[in-house]
DNA sequence: CGAAAAGCTGACGATTGTTTGACGATGTGA
DNA sequence: TCACATCGTCAAACAATCGTCAGCTTTTCG
């Protein structure tokens, strides 16, 4: 996790690498409500204002400017930890393609590696099984409809034969499967598309 | 703008007409973090916890039982308002499609992963028997006429047999009814519709 | 009370959606 | 060029779900 304690030079969060963005309002020259304002207007970044000021104007006004969430001085390592971990938490999975992974029942999946293991053991999955499979497993246990993962994993505009995904379905479970004959970890959801099992 | 106060009744909280909750820990006989660690298993609904307490231990503690925020009585009124608007702003933009739960009696209701479960365990309702639950869980407890319910569930214009509607309702009371002979969730509203009992 | 209206019920056959194995086309590396 | 992997298509088999019907029960109201 990283974070930026930022002053004059916004530039250095264009940079996405920064998880959190704790901004202190006294700063010289600047106005940190116009900076948060600013940041927000270009950013999605959690942002947290520290500040000396603790009356209810103040935390007001700096919330209303975009903030997440608004500590006052003295600072509490361990809360602002806690407070910056809660942020996180909400923080739009849709940033971090990165780094995943999942686990499903005794699968586990790597998406950058291109791994995939049962019960320990390397599967080889072709490219478009792993991409129907993460395309699941991103949805977490909700239903997938078979135009949307038609769409993702075989592009936008797909026309042809509608059994297509069904037969991919069938290749996956034939490697994800403990018994592919009845699907534990892949679901089929009738008239609707597919669906991965929940922890 | 709805909110709720949560003191025993979480199932209140499945219903999707709640914005935030504000969770008081002092709560007499229930344990707050865990009332927190509940609700956030279940749902993703903003957390702010409101507390007497403002020790940075207990801070983090709520924070990390999946609250999103925590704020310390006395309350501001102005500054919670600001807190909720800034935690709204969070919010997944929930197409209203997505994202819903729905409680009734012992059955509990996940749109998006076409999951109903009665007593804890899982039922399985076809495409038809489901969007009809759904649209009388969306009611609310409201009556909702036949003709409503043919054009939402089976399309706008829907002519064939009217029997049609009672044999669904039927086949859905099987499933989620303890005694389907004396239905208690999914009731009749002799000449006019359907509707759900409410909590 | 008794008839009409509204809703309930179980069964059946048609329809639709999914699974499955097999085949041929295409591409890739040796 | 050959062997191998992967892909998209197809058709037959299979299964779930649906809509309809005909007869039954309950409620309403004259």
């Amino acid at each position: 996790m990283k974070a930026a304690a930022s002053g004059e030079q916004l530039t250095v969060l264009r940079d996405n690498d920064v998880d959190v963005v704790l901004l202190d309002l006294m700063l010289p020259g600047v106005d940190g409500l116009v900076v948060c304002r600013t940041l927000r207007a270009r950013s999605d970044l959690p942002i947290i204002i520290v500040s000396a000021r603790s009356d209810s104007g103040d935390i007001i006004a700096g919330l209303e400017a975009g903030a997440d969430d608004y500590v006052t001085k003295p600072l509490d390592a361990g809360e602002l930890a806690a407070r910056i971990r809660a942020l996180s938490r909400r923080r739009r999975p849709a940033t971090d393609e990165a780094g995943r992974r999942f686990v499903l029942g005794d699968v586990e999946v790597v998406p950058d590696e291109g791994v995939v293991r049962k019960a320990g053991v390397e599967v080889h999955l072709t490219r478009t099984e792993l991409r129907l499979l993460v395309e699941l497993l991103s949805a977490d246990g909700r239903v997938v409809t078979r135009e949307a993962l038609l769409q993702q994993v075989w592009g936008y505009d797909y026309l042809g034969d509608t059994r297509l995904l069904d037969v991919h379905i069938r290749r996956l479970r034939r490697k994800v499967e403990t018994d592919p004959d009845e699907p534990r970890l892949v679901l089929t959801v009738r008239g609707a598309g597919y669906k991965v099992a929940r922890g």
